[in-house]
RNA sequence: GCGGUCGUGGCGAAGUGGUUAACGCACCGGAUUGUGGCUCCGGCACACGUGGGUUCGAUCCCCACCGGUCGCCCCA
């Protein structure tokens, strides 16, 4: 047996750790514009924070979680989104009662959901996700958005859509729910089995079957947007308004509704429309869930955010050929070559360079000179600095600078502050 | 959980029921006694996913499993 990663997992590679870093800090940048502050929860948690958080009918909590009990008999769960987590901290540690609410928060962090690993799917997957607690406002619903937008045009993507659509308020959704059920009973035996099932315990997700998307009765299925009551509609109108106001385009999908049963009011998601992104096309999606900290113990407060899946959206940068700047050069490579004496004095002068804050690396696999100068070049190395028994006797070293091939000779004293220079120079 | 497809050195990629399993890239060395990127020459390489079966013999044929990949369900 070779070890390997799990299924649904991967090692990023330091040629891709930059990327990653590239986006995290991009992303970091917006959310300084937009006064989003950091947050980080446990990788894990209760399982019971996703229970109730979540929803015990959702795919997530019935199919995918990784749940494993301690050694105290505790069942925990390794986090499948992060909402729910953000919930339970707001509430565990009383954000609710800052004076600065909307309580404006962002995380970055790996989740877990045991699903069967294809194209932007993966066990254990990276979000970027956002939340704002504690106001109830059109307008923030649209700045959630408007921030998730931002994100991808700041990066460059084109080829996006955003879909929004209105689950509604308590009420409405009451309504709707029945009007469903009772619009769809009558077909109940010919609907796939997961809607059969679905018909009693979460109606709204018969609406978003592939199976039954052709069967006579979802044409004419009662629209969520129908059965909005005054206030639902006005405050969906007002989001619309606000985005418009924003020139933020979007397309309203009556039937977008989310697996997750925390969602009220306002949900979206934003997809790709590249070529060739694969099956899955979401890269981020979100929603209001006004019952959501109440769930959790705490008082009555509003929220909305939204997760974004990092691995997509690397993808989505792939596929659209936006290339990701990243510093490969390397300002200097110490080649050292001769007796034992040299070697020592590499050492120190590699170690006196870096101490200086000049990037350096040197060669440890015994190379020869001529190998050194390869891997130098390999690395890109702006300037080489050779040193070896004749320039022990002499306290010199030559520096070579690797575009032109000119070198000189400096004194070995000199050569920290010759080589800030001469990187000055060139930059 | 279900289905398609794939599994040969670090990477890419030929190939065969039977003596040392091509080649390319990469890497190391030499041509150039202490100087990279080009060229030529040489060298290195823990490779046939795992386990069974058929066979005198299997990397090749059969089966199972594992893994990758793509898709279904659903989602980031």
């Amino acid at each position: 047996m070779s070890m390997k990663a799990p299924r649904g997992t991967m090692d990023i590679l330091p040629e891709n750790t930059a990327k990653w870093q590239y986006v995290e800090k991009q992303i970091k940048e917006i959310c300084d514009a937009y006064y989003y502050h950091e947050i980080r929860t446990p990788i894990f948690e209760h399982t019971e924070v996703f229970q109730r958080g979540v929803g015990d009918s959702t795919d997530i909590v019935q199919k995918e979680m990784y749940t494993f009990e301690d050694r105290g008999g505790r069942s925990l769960t390794l986090r499948p989104e992060g909402t729910a987590a953000v919930a339970r901290a707001f509430v565990e540690n009383k954000l609710y009662g800052s004076p600065n609410l909307p309580e404006k928060l962002y995380y970055f962090g790996s989740m877990f959901r045991y699903e069967r690993p294809q194209k932007g799917r993966m066990r254990q997957l990276n979000q970027f996700g956002v939340e704002a607690m504690g106001s109830e406002d059109p307008a923030i619903d649209a700045e959630v958005i408007d921030l998730a937008m931002q994100i991808y045009r700041r990066l460059g993507l084109k080829s996006l859509k955003l879909v929004i659509n209105s689950l509604g308020d308590k009420e409405s959704r009451k309504a709707h729910r029945d009007a469903l059920v009772a619009h769809f009973d009558p077909y109940r035996e010919e609907l796939c089995s997961d809607c059969q099932s679905r018909l009693d315990k979460n109606p709204l997700r018969v609406l978003d079957c592939k199976k039954d998307r052709d069967h006579p009765a979802m044409k004419t299925a009662p629209s969520i947007l129908d059965y909005l009551n005054e206030k639902s509609q006005a405050y969906f109108e007002q989001v619309k308004a606000y985005l418009d106001a924003m020139e933020i385009s979007y397309t309203v999908d009556p039937n977008l509704v989310r697996g997750l049963d925390y969602y009220n009011h306002t949900a979206f998601e934003i997809m790709s429309e590249a070529d060739g992104f694969g099956a899955i096309t979401t890269l981020a999606g979100g929603g209001r869930y006004d019952g959501l900290i109440t769930e959790f113990g705490g008082p009555d407060t509003p929220g909305i955010g939204f997760g974004m899946g990092l691995e997509r959206l690397l993808m989505a940068l792939q596929v659209e050929n936006i290339d990701i700047p990243v510093d490969t050069k390397l300002d200097c490579f110490v080649a050292g070559f001769g007796s034992e004496k040299v070697r020592t004095e590499t050492v120190k002068l590699v170690h006196q360079l870096r101490s200086a804050g000049i990037q350096t690396d040197t060669d440890y696999q015994h190379r020869k000179m001529k190998g050194q100068l390869k891997a130098a070049d390999r690395l890109k190395a702006k300037f080489v600095i050779f040193l070896g028994d004749d320039e022990l006797d002499k306290q010199l070293v030559t520096i070579k600078k690797m575009g032109t091939g000119d070198q000189k000779e400096v004194s070995v004293d000199h050569i920290v502050s010759e080589i800030k220079e001469l990187l000055l120079e060139e930059s």
